[in-house]
DNA sequence: TAAGATTGTGGGTAGTTGTGGGTAACTTTC
DNA sequence: GAAAGTTACCCACAACTACCCACAATCTTA
């Protein structure tokens, strides 16, 4: 059962296919509000993964884009690393969107896939990748929770 | 498939040929709306690349240049480098447009060349060139680019 | 628990796309 | 006005992609 538009949850394992193609979880594409035209947009994560976002939340982080100007060097680098990397996909009458061998050559990805669910979007793992960097964030001191703890109550 | 119209991402590696032609990625010209006449206007980039928007943006850059005073220096300068290096140019049937020799040198653009959509218009670059640039912009203000990165990324 | 519906995975095929090169029309130059 | 150079348009073909169908595994429902 879906609890609220564009909000994605819970983890799930898929298979990389020989074309490049992922099957978005059932429950995610359900989730999705209509004016997302059945698409998702994959870009570099921050980690080593893959950012998905539905449609609709890219025009967001594309609307930032635009109020950028290339005049400024800064603001021609940060467009060009995000839009670069930017792929847009519909998901075909099985529910897989196909992944560019240039993202999946960046996250390492080989056949077993772990698709997260991050709220406002999802993150696509080789999940060897994803227990280095869980080994790594150990690492955090907990200062930077303790800041945290101000943001967000859980 | 086409999500908003004159809208570019991703990148895409093609070949310049010996006419001094390269392909428009076919995602691209499908983002087309009608009123560019399948035409697009090339010019000198910031960075060692071509910029190409397609007409109906260049109208746009248009406008903006006229806003800008004769006056001052700066204005001059920065209208006259982008103005007299312009060029319009219609794709072809197989969906081609042609460069100037005059970019190709400024672009130092040899066989392989690499496309990336910047959300309204697009680069070319030669390869090696964008890799030296990037080490380059290794040297920005990290603090600034971070904190661009949080306001736009979601 | 059995039948039906949904979901995940593999693969075939027709149409699209990228690339090279040929030819005719048009410009420029002498 | 003819020769040379340039440009625009066309055809051909290989490679790729989007779309479709098939089927097994899982889940739902009566």
């Amino acid at each position: 059962m879906t609890l609220t538009k564009n909000t994605f949850l819970g983890e799930y394992s898929y298979s990389l296919d020989s074309k490049g193609r992922i099957n978005m979880p059932a429950r995610f594409r359900q989730a999705l509000s209509k004016n997302n035209k059945n698409t998702f947009v994959s870009t570099r994560g921050m980690d080593s993964c893959i950012w998905v976002y539905p449609l609709s939340q890219w025009f967001e982080i594309e609307k930032g884009l635009r109020s950028l100007s290339s005049l400024s060097r800064i603001h021609r680098t940060f467009v060009r690393n995000t839009a670069r990397y930017a792929t847009p996909s519909t998901y075909d009458k099985q529910g897989r969107i196909t992944l560019s061998p240039s993202l999946i050559e960046y996250a390492g990805l080989e056949k077993e896939v772990l698709i997260i669910g991050m709220v406002n979007k999802m993150e696509v793992w080789n999940p060897k990748y994803l227990e280095n960097t869980e080994k790594d964030a150990l690492g955090i001191d907990s200062d930077a929770y303790e800041d945290l703890a101000g943001r967000i109550t859980i």
